[in-house]
DNA sequence: AACGATTTGTTCGTATGTATC
DNA sequence: TGATACATACGAACAAATCGT
């Protein structure tokens, strides 16, 4: 009798869906039906009782309620892979194998026009080893792959930039650059990205991420957020790029070495 | 007032949290004292309400309750920091490259003795690419750094290893191999990995990862998954690693093409 | 050691709103 | 439209932990 009920309960229907008893998509018993079966003799617990147990499995991320319906068991879906490429060669950046590697897969890719702003944010700025106080262009982009919100990204260049080149100021304007950002660097202002460093980590959505992506409220689902500083050849940084995606659709890969092909 | 009251609560003293307003080992105020705080004119918000807002703060990491004194401000832990490396030179293996990484970093990695067993599941059996219903031996680890649980890894090998040499039985014996499982077989059984494809995943811990972890049942922190499958030089898999690392403790840091230094 | 005050934990209840069928 | 089920908000009682007197 250690545990309190509510997490008593929230164990046996954990149990349940890990074993397979509930599959996914199935719904669970109504809070009055629960009542019951946790009862003693004939008794009902509470239904706050039940609603804590069913909040426990909520937060894990196994059920979903939807209101005038019941609780659902949740479905994994079938992920999209991509492959993090480790050598960057002139002709094939980022972007371009990034879609070459949706394309393989049979998807399509669907980004939206850019919200391009400038900025005063210190954080962001110290990553681009810039002076305090230094302003930067943010060009900030959805991603979607068959129609489903696949990933947010939001890049930051240096606002000097814009003295490299005539055509810079076309990174202040909202459309896609259709080449990719790193081409267009390249092609249009002489600029080439000649590695880059990524941090990966893993997280809870924000409350803008969980609007996006369409996650419930309560359903919890982790988030991958890559933060890529981009370097020219003097070793300096030249763009940090910010992009999360949900890690319920989404995993990476990652080759060294001689590794047979995929399939 | 599009936000349910208990949710602006949260809103506000997560607020409060970020901007230091409310700095880590602080206590919140005291329920009661909410409860005057967030009520107009004098009345008082329902206490369930209030509680519904620690909750939440509570489930994201951002606080501490402790039955009998209050709710505490959590601190963010410094996290650890792994470097993947993308060449695996022959001198150069995996556990060694982790291990003078967290050396550089200054912190004690302490591995717990292997747990051994011999298992029949398929799932391992196809990424080992081996014939159904073989068997396969399980290697499971522990590792703590400074003594905080760090990270969960089970190795999977075929069990016709065993017929590559007259050590390795070894693998069977529940002994750290000092050296490094890599250098292990190369040297005493001249199998070389001579590659390895990740498979990276970010997805929500088990009961039993929060236990080991010790993460309370009420915080919810992400997990990185690494399924890393490392392969000779005939493209055969010669062996499966899942290892799982706590997001709020970890990160992972991936390079390409030419990088400065990173300090 | 004993006690009371304070604080959080758990469980019960009620009421009202909203979404769905 | 009514019935059902979940979401939010409130109130109350008792338990358990902690701290100071």
């Amino acid at each position: 009798m250690a545990d309190p009920m509510y997490r008593r309960i929230a164990d046996d229907l954990s149990r349940q869906i890990e074993s397979g008893e509930l599959s996914p998509g199935m719904p669970l018993k109504s809070e009055v039906e629960l009542r019951e079966e946790y009862g003693k003799d004939g008794t009902m617990v509470s239904r706050n009782t039940v609603r804590d147990a069913i909040k426990l499995l909520v937060s894990r991320g196994q059920v979903e309620t939807r209101p005038g319906q019941g609780t659902f068991v949740l479905r994994k879906v079938q992920p999209f892979i991509t492959r993090l490429t480790l050598d960057p060669k002139p002709g094939d950046v980022e972007d371009t194998v990034f879609k070459s590697e949706a394309e393989r897969q049979g998807r399509e890719i669907d980004d939206s026009r850019p919200r391009v702003e400038v900025q005063l944010a210190d954080d962001i700025v110290a990553r681009l080893e810039l002076g305090k106080g230094a302003q930067v262009i943010s060009r900030h982009q959805q991603r979607r792959i068959d129609g489903t919100p696949w990933s947010l990204q939001t890049t930051f260049y240096p606002m000097d930039l814009l003295q490299r080149g005539p055509d810079a100021t076309r990174l202040l304007e909202a459309t896609s650059i259709e080449e990719g950002a790193i081409g267009y660097l390249r092609t249009h202002l002489g600029i080439d990205q000649v590695g880059w460093r990524d941090t990966i980590i893993a997280r809870l959505p924000t409350a803008q991420e969980r609007a996006f992506f369409e996650l419930s409220d309560k359903v919890q689902v982790a988030m991958f957020e890559f933060r890529r500083t981009g370097y020219e050849e003097n070793g300096k940084p030249i763009r940090f790029t910010v992009t999360v995606y949900p890690a319920d659709r989404n995993q990476f890969e990652l080759q060294a070495g001689r590794v047979p092909s995929n399939e």
